[in-house]
Formats: structure tokens, C-alpha cells, sequence
DNA sequence: GTCGGTAATCTCAATGTTGAGATTTCGGGA
DNA sequence: TCCCGAAATCTCAACATTGAGATTACCGAC
């Protein structure tokens, strides 16, 4: 069976038989897989009145362990996203009663994000849902299929310098 | 060694030990991997002058054959973007002179994007130096290895309904 | 102590995408 | 032939992100 990445690799092979694409069929597939996992995580949150970074954002903090505070560089860093992004995600995040800034009193620079009772309630209630939402979109994939997965992945996310959350 | 989903799964074994979320394992790579692969392909087109969007016009008329024309609706399938999207980057590209809007006379709702000569130039003259790009961003992984990473990934594609490019 | 470089966050204009609705056209059935 | 639902594209307002610059604060060297 082919997916839409054999048929592009098939389209340069006509067309372009004197160059290898053969790395396309890695990292078109990656792209892809990428786009529509992250439409069914979409699809999965907004059925709980969630968009997929607010999640993000609870997750982040939860699983750093009590007291549920990370500062907004840790945050940004940890989504990959710029300044700019998560200082107007935390805006409506606060807004919404899930996080609460927290000044920090050492450094005043510095502002903690810390999980509201209200967000850790709804993480700790959705994160085993979200979990078995995933299991689900990999059912294709048996555990050593999964295993093996990951493990490529993982070889490639260090060589590219993935190495920590930073 | 470890990269940084390695240390989110640590953290939620820690803190949540009665969720599994090995799925996030395969997830959580492909999202940080298309992320950061996408990061060096936005910087390998901008050495080029090109957005990675137009490159992917480009090439998907390209691959296409002659007379490399598509219409707007099967671009915008191929991008997986919507239609909004794909009107705003048609417009900039023939501002460009990279392609060309050609009405159909057998269905005038239809509009056929048609790549310029100076178009078809340039993806020629870049598919070459693109494939090689992709090809070092995958150096850490061996033939092998990348056969069966790409065979896993078209499974997963394939059970998550990307079988034809529509 | 004070100065200067660095760090953390916020601000804001520019930019691009989404998604719904409008417009134009096609095509089959009455 | 006319009509109506469907199809293709464009329009446009809402919204999110980027990235540069502003602001405030820390800290080591002098």
C-alpha cells in the first residue's frame, strides 16, 4: 500500500531521475504525520473546551512536579515558541482562572507561572485521557513498531541538537 | 543517551506513574522533529531567497509534469492549507513572476496555477540542492535506519487516512 | 557604591492562516 | 430551457505568532 509521500517520491522518479529524494520519504512523512496527529489533538481538546497549547501549558507545569511553577522562559522554552507567544498565552490563561503570575521575590525580573487549582484539577483529570487519545492514534502501530519508532526519532532529535528542555 | 522527550516521560513516570503515556514517546518526537527540521529548511530557503511555502509550490507543479499546471484546489490539497491560504500565496508568487493564473475555458470556475519560466528555473536549478539538504539533516541515521523510520511512518499515515494526495 | 553588560519579560507592528460567507459557474433533472 | 444544489475560488475579519525593541532588574568589575 502507498500513502501520498510514495506517490510524491514516484512524481520526482519521472521527473527527476537524476536526483535522490529518498530523504523525503523521512522527513515528508515526519511533516505530514506531524499535520494530522496535531488536527486530532486539536479535535480531542476542543471537545473539552481546551485548544491544544493551553493543554501544552497545563502539562508543562504539572508534570515539573510540585509546586506547579515554572518561570516564563522555562515555559517558552519548553513549547518552542517565542516571548511574545507565551506572554499573551498566560494573558488568557490567567484570564480564564488556569495559571496565576507569581513575581518572584529574588529576582524580580522573573515571573513564576503557577498552576491554579482549578488548571491542576483539569490536568490531573484530562492528562489520562489525553494519554489513551494517543495510544489510540498509534493503534496502527504495534510495540516494538512503536519502540523502534521512537527510537529513530530519537537518534535523529539528538543529532539535530534536541538534547534537553533547556 | 537521552533527548528531551526522554526527560518528559521521566517527569510524568514521576509524577504520574498510573497513566501510561508511552504514545507520547512517538508523538511528542515527530512534533519536536518537524519542528526543528522545519526550522532548517525555513533557513535553507531563505539562503535562496524563498519562503519554504513558495518552494513547495513550486515543487509540487514541478513534480506534477508538463506543462506543470495545477489547479488551485488541488495546490491547496497538497499544501494542506486552506483556501484563504492558497489565494494569498498565489497572489505573491505571480507578483513574483514564479507562476502564472491561467483561466480554464472548459470550466471557468476553475483557475489553473501554471509555473513561469522563471518558476520552473528555479525549482530545476534548487530540487537538486534541497534533496542534498534533507540528506545531511538526516546524517545521523543510516540507510537502514531511515528505511525502517519511513516504513513506520507510512503506517501510521496510511491508518490515519493520508492515502492519496485528493 | 556605581557602571555597564546581561537577562527576563512585555509591547507592538507586521505578517500569515483560518474559516465562514460571497460570487461565479457547472450540470443534471423537471 | 430553467432551476437548484454543488463546486471552485476569492474576500475578509478574527486571531496567533514572530521578532525587534523597550523596560526593568540583576550582578560582577572597578
Amino acid at each position: 500500500m502507498a500513502d501520498a509521500v510514495d506517490e510524491i517520491l514516484a512524481q520526482w522518479a519521472r521527473e527527476r531521475p537524476d536526483v535522490d529524494v529518498s530523504a523525503m520519504g523521512v522527513i515528508g512523512r515526519i511533516s505530514r504525520a506531524q499535520l494530522l496527529l496535531g488536527r486530532e489533538l486539536k479535535r480531542f481538546f476542543a471537545e473539552q473546551g481546551l485548544e491544544s497549547w493551553e493543554f501544552d501549558v497545563l502539562a508543562t507545569l504539572r508534570r515539573h512536579g510540585a509546586p506547579y511553577e515554572l518561570t516564563a522562559g522555562a515555559l517558552l522554552r519548553a513549547a518552542m515558541v517565542t516571548s511574545g507567544a507565551i506572554t499573551n498565552r498566560i494573558d488568557r490563561m490567567e484570564a480564564k482562572g488556569l495559571v496565576e503570575r507569581v513575581r518572584d521575590a529574588a529576582d524580580r525580573r522573573s515571573v513564576r507561572i503557577r498552576l491554579a487549582p482549578r488548571g491542576l484539577e483539569l490536568v490531573d483529570e484530562l492528562v489520562a485521557l489525553h494519554a489513551a487519545n494517543e495510544d489510540r492514534l498509534l493503534a496502527a502501530l504495534d510495540p516494538a513498531e512503536r519502540e523502534r519508532l521512537a527510537a529513530a526519532l530519537r537518534a535523529l532529535l539528538e543529532s539535530l541538537g534536541d538534547t534537553s528542555l533547556g
